[in-house]
DNA sequence: TGTACATCAGTGAACGCGCGTTCACTGATGTAC
DNA sequence: TGTACATCAGTGAACGCGCGTTCACTGATGTAC
């Protein structure tokens, strides 16, 4: 009896398509504002449109949703680094270059930190566990894309002679260390609101500090 | 009429003699298990045996008691490092005994991040401001207690000859980003759950480039 | 030294909030015939 | 090409939770006389 008098469906958004991709979005967007704690199912599914228990069609529990979004938020900070150490002016020498690269690298990821800590923080919300915790040696860990690229700068420098190879095995973490502290404290530690020419004198400061002190171990006399 | 019968008066605890201070030690015993977030006032009220809304006797909101308790986590780091480093055994030779010193408090600031995860993280939940966001230098700002051990330090390395004077400026702030950094990367990041023998390996390496790097600035052609 | 009284630290009840999650459902879509 | 039907993505209502915060209150304490 009730024959379809509109043409218009009574509900147009039944079928989303693609609802799982448009939550971690959502996520990512409430992330950007707010940090990891931000990412809550039902303001992720108020924020797209559809009911708050849809989320359960395409993610186990809010755990889930969140390591969706904390996954983006890593592949964001990798693309954004990425595109920055591309768009990277070669220099003709090639020493000069491999370290330009490192200091591009620490440039771009306080860049992003300080742009986009929400996404930043988030990044670093649900632990990667790199290397599992079982598995007792690093080497030849791929890791996550922004280590990637830290490793390929890294490896940029031996192949030209300013790193030691003896001093390559590791220096990825100690770099890491020392960039990401740097971010940390910026964004959310006591250097927070400090005068950006002084933090960037500190910046500089600490990419020296990186450069030198990878190269050579001190002489301990033991 | 009713004379009290027993000598029992019906609330014992109607005035509890030093809420405020229980009340901050309940959000720090919070704050030990769960973190930042785990600072809550019903919590705090709860675990100390007292209606809710008595905490508003102490304090105006949720963030003053949250403010509280990252103050008095700030001091417990400061007084476990403070501890650890006043246990070093004087070496003889001055210039090891101030690199053994600042050794000891990038050991000293790892092993409190490590065992106390959860008030590590609480140190550093609300922004300190460090010099106050328009003071555009830094330079004689005392800081927080840790930050001035990381500065005594410092001056000692000056003193005895190992880091020449004109590297002292700032060398706080890379240190700490250094060793704060990987503090992070072993407690929420990545370095999580990696084997001891490998984060330890790390830990010496990273201290190694800290007095490396520290010293002399690389030769940059410009 | 004894008594009236002001103070104010804690009470008890209640509010509204946003959250995660579960339930039985509905109806558009795609497939088998 | 047309039709019956199974699938399953989304609905709507509801739950119980812990939270921050407000309200009018109560009664132990300390002080003024």
């Amino acid at each position: 009896m009730a024959t379809v008098g509109a043409d218009r469906p009574k509900r147009e958004t039944y079928r989303h398509g693609d609802l799982r991709r448009a939550l971690v979005e959502a996520g990512i967007e409430l992330a950007r504002e707010g940090g990891p704690d931000a990412v809550v199912l039902r303001a992720a599914t108020r924020q797209v449109g559809v009911a708050p228990n849809a989320a359960y069609r395409h993610f186990a529990d809010r755990r889930a949703l969140q390591r969706a979004v904390c996954a983006a938020a890593q592949a964001e900070l990798a693309r954004a680094m990425e595109a920055e150490l591309d768009a990277l002016t070669p220099v003709g020498d090639a020493a000069a270059a491999a370290r330009d690269r490192l200091r591009a690298f620490g440039a771009a990821y306080l860049r992003f930190a300080r742009t986009e800590q929400g996404l930043f923080r988030t990044a670093f919300s649900v632990p990667t566990d790199m290397a599992g915790s079982t598995n007792p040696q690093l080497a030849g860990n791929t890791g996550s894309p922004p280590f990637q690229l830290l490793g390929r700068a890294l490896d940029e420098l031996v192949s030209v002679g300013v790193l030691p190879a003896d001093r390559r095995p590791g220096a990825e973490f100690v770099t890491w260390s020392a960039v990401h502290g740097l971010a940390v404290l910026l964004i959310d530690g006591p250097l927070r609101g400090v005068d950006r020419a002084v933090t960037d004198d500190i910046e500089e400061r600490l990419m020296e500090m990186v450069e030198h002190g990878l190269r050579n171990p001190i002489a301990r006399q033991d």
